[in-house]
DNA sequence: ACCTGAACACCGTTCAAGT
DNA sequence: ACCTGAACACCGTTCAAGT
């Protein structure tokens, strides 16, 4: 494996593990088996090695969803399918997540592939609408709001705020498909 | 003002201009006008010092949702100004909810806070039901799915990630009252 | 009880230099 | 083109000491 991806490699290992603050270029070099100064060759400071792994995050998501409609999948299938993808690598992967949504600099990758993943999913929200199996509404709203609550109940989940008394276990997930059935025509 | 209260005010405001990296405990203390070690007299580390933070903003929403019920209104009503309130507030200030909703190792005031916030966000919810304003369902699931609509909205609206393609401005606040019309019983 | 100053280990980043 | 090692400024935290 070239060096590049090991250095990804190792500072995503490191991400998952313990945030932003644990990835230290100096560990991430170690862990490659490279000097401490080595990823400087490959990216220019350390905002831009996370915001890699943040861009190949979302292209996962974006290629999963494509992969399924591609496949025959109809859209309201493939929609409820990704919501549920993407809320349950949330709740996995909280760290990545975090960095999706964070503040960016410079990193024209990541927004390239954040407004790709956006437009996909909204035209998928919108060929359901017009099959008939979502109620109508700026199908951009509606994705947008599939998204914020993913996001959001994958936040809760890994903070340990939902179900705080013990009662109605609902986890991230569940949540997201409540919703779902909220914007189901033909519930 | 005593120097606890300085250096708290004096780490929130850095936070909201850079996020916890910019929050020094030596920055922090230059701006209270106290030594850099001085914060270490108050607080056991940084991390229980952003916990502060966390926990009083926690509150304030408490306090509005308590104090406007307090005053007479009507559940459903009080309920649709704090998941509002919320909203902007996490958009005007992301990096405190984001601090709210990340992990926490040892922060008891944290906890009780964020429980006790939940708690009465999910008896409105159930008044609110019951008055016939609200759909049914349990109340805590449509409480956390409310709560979770509007931080990931805030999340999408601070990223910029919200209308990509230029269209329909909707902005956070926007999405959780589509949400809240939904939930809806009237509608 | 509250604060200071020195010190330690660590980190991001830069630079000169090597192959 | 890719990497190394030294160096700089900075930070969280600890410790001994002061009032």
């Amino acid at each position: 494996m070239a060096t590049r991806d090991r250095l990804i490699e190792a500072a995503q290992d490191l991400l998952d593990e313990g945030g932003p603050v644990l990835v230290t270029l100096r560990e991430v070099g170690r862990r490659a088996g490279v000097s401490h100064n080595a990823p400087y060759k490959h990216f220019a400071n350390k905002e831009e090695l996370l915001a890699e792994i943040a861009a190949r995050e979302l292209s996962y998501l974006q290629e999963e969803l494509g992969g399924d409609l591609a496949g025959g999948s109809a859209p309201e299938d493939a929609l409820t399918r990704s919501v549920i993808l993407q809320t349950a690598r949330a709740v996995r992967f909280p760290e990545r997540y975090r960095l999706i949504y964070g503040r960016w600099n410079s990193s024209a990758g990541l927004d390239r592939v954040a407004f790709e993943s956006s437009t996909l999913m909204t035209s998928t929200v919108r060929h359901a609408q017009e099959r008939g199996a979502l109620i109508p509404g700026d199908p951009e709203r509606i994705a947008a709001l599939l998204r914020a609550a993913g996001r959001g109940a994958a936040e809760l989940e890994t903070a340990g705020h939902l179900a705080p008394d013990g009662k109605g276990k609902a986890s991230a997930t569940d949540l997201v498909q409540d919703l779902l059935r909220l914007l189901s025509a033909t519930d």
